[in-house]
DNA sequence: AAAGGGTACAACCGCCAGGCC
DNA sequence: CGGCCTGGCGGTTGTACCCTT
């Protein structure tokens, strides 16, 4: 037995909207509003639609300071870092972009932004094969203790310590999930814009960041502590419209994750990885280890991974991130795709970066827990 | 000029969460 | 407390338009 339908189909039109339905439609919510019942609202002013199409086709289209089409290449930009940051949530992509609505940038997305930076992948990838080899670095870090890890994380007396390094072109959500921008490309236009959106929308100022590990403000949902400030005022709602939803369902513990619960299925690629990452910054800040579940390889399993890896290493290309170190120190660009399921072939991917060191098991060997600390920007 | 393929976008579908009763 | 209803959301489809051959 299916659910039952919102509306008689049989008695509802189909299609594309005429102008006089949108006149009729949009006149009547002008001047008396939704009523708070969308269901009803067709009924009410004699249109054969149904109740939904009748919310989509106000919300997407005749709603007032919509935006079409002409998407500006600071907009690009957002939604790609966002969709790298949080996937396809659109709904909260689209609220960082004022008059897009999450349709539209989800068509754009499908059709346009997603394509280009693939291309750009390939292209990169066809170029870097040519190039030679980037010799691995292993960055030491303040003193000859201290060794730069995949994420951001440095290996001091034998623990990891996470820090922020001022400026970091990195979006943290408050669960974690970063992305991570090392290397832009220097005739990427509106990288100090985007800097500083991505800036806002993380809330924190990653520049005090580490001075402030002492005494950070944390917010606690649902007895998980999220180590952002959350005493910052300027662009709270924009700042809150983003987080609220990833603040929603928020992580109980690394333990807790099951991958047959319902959030879990649907969130699989974006909010587990904010529940990783936020254990991540709860054990970087707080000091204490945080056992990874058996489970937590159920985590990674997502369907979207592999296209989100493709999209990313087009990410990379499209803001110049061509120097790639993987684990191995070799340099090259993307493995292809059924190469990079695991996350550590995704930290190479995702984060390539000539500071992280080539000996990444030693690495590994020194943090008190595994993968993935390159959820966390590092610089 | 016409046909076929590709692209862009509006709209629909179905699932899920939360509110209400 | 449980079921129902509704809004919200992301994925998918349909179709008009454009481009190439």
């Amino acid at each position: 037995m299916g659910r039952a339908p919102c509306c008689d189909k049989a008695k509802v039109k189909k299609g594309p909207w005429s102008p006089e339905e949108d006149a009729t439609l949009k006149a009547y919510i002008e001047q008396n509003g939704t009523g708070g019942n969308w269901i009803a609202l067709p009924q009410k002013i004699g249109l054969k639609r149904c109740g939904k199409s009748c919310r989509l086709r106000w919300l997407n289209y005749l709603r007032p300071n919509i935006k079409h089409g002409g998407f500006s290449e600071e907009e690009d930009n957002i939604i790609c870092s966002l969709y790298i940051s949080i996937g396809s949530r659109w709904s909260i992509i689209a609220a960082q972009l004022p008059g897009r609505t999450d349709n539209d940038i989800k068509n754009y997305w499908n059709t346009r932004l997603k394509k280009k930076l693939l291309g750009k992948q390939r292209k990169e990838q066809a170029a870097a094969a040519k190039r030679s080899n980037l010799k691995p670095q292993i960055l030491k870090i303040e003193s000859d203790h201290s060794l730069m890890v995949p994420g951001g994380g440095m290996i001091m007396n034998n623990q990891t310590q996470y820090y922020w390094p001022d400026l970091p072109a990195v979006i943290m959500a408050p669960g974690g999930c970063l992305v991570n921008q090392p290397q832009l490309d220097p005739n990427f236009k509106d990288q100090e814009s985007l800097k500083n959106f991505l800036i806002k929308l993380q809330g924190a100022r990653f520049s005090d960041y580490h001075h402030q590990l002492s005494n950070t403000t944390t917010a606690t949902a649902n007895n998980v502590q999220y180590p952002f400030d959350v005493s910052f005022s300027q662009d709270q709602q924009l700042y809150d419209s983003t987080i609220t939803s990833m603040l929603a369902s928020p992580p109980t513990s690394m333990n807790s994750m099951n991958s047959s619960s319902t959030t879990a299925s649907r969130l699989q690629d974006t909010h587990e990885y904010n529940i990783i990452g936020a254990n991540m910054i709860i054990q970087g800040l707080e000091n204490y280890p945080v056992e990874p579940s058996h489970d937590d390889h159920l985590i990674y399993n997502n369907n979207n991974q592999q296209q989100r890896l493709d999209i990313i290493n087009g990410l990379e290309s499209f803001y110049g991130m061509d120097q790639m170190v993987n684990k191995n120190g070799s340099t090259g660009t993307t493995s292809t795709s059924a190469e990079s399921n695991s996350w550590e072939d995704i930290s190479s991917l995702v984060y390539p970066n000539p500071m992280v060191s080539h000996d990444y098991e030693i690495c590994q060997q020194h943090s008190t827990f595994e993968q993935p600390a390159y959820l966390f920007g590092h610089q």
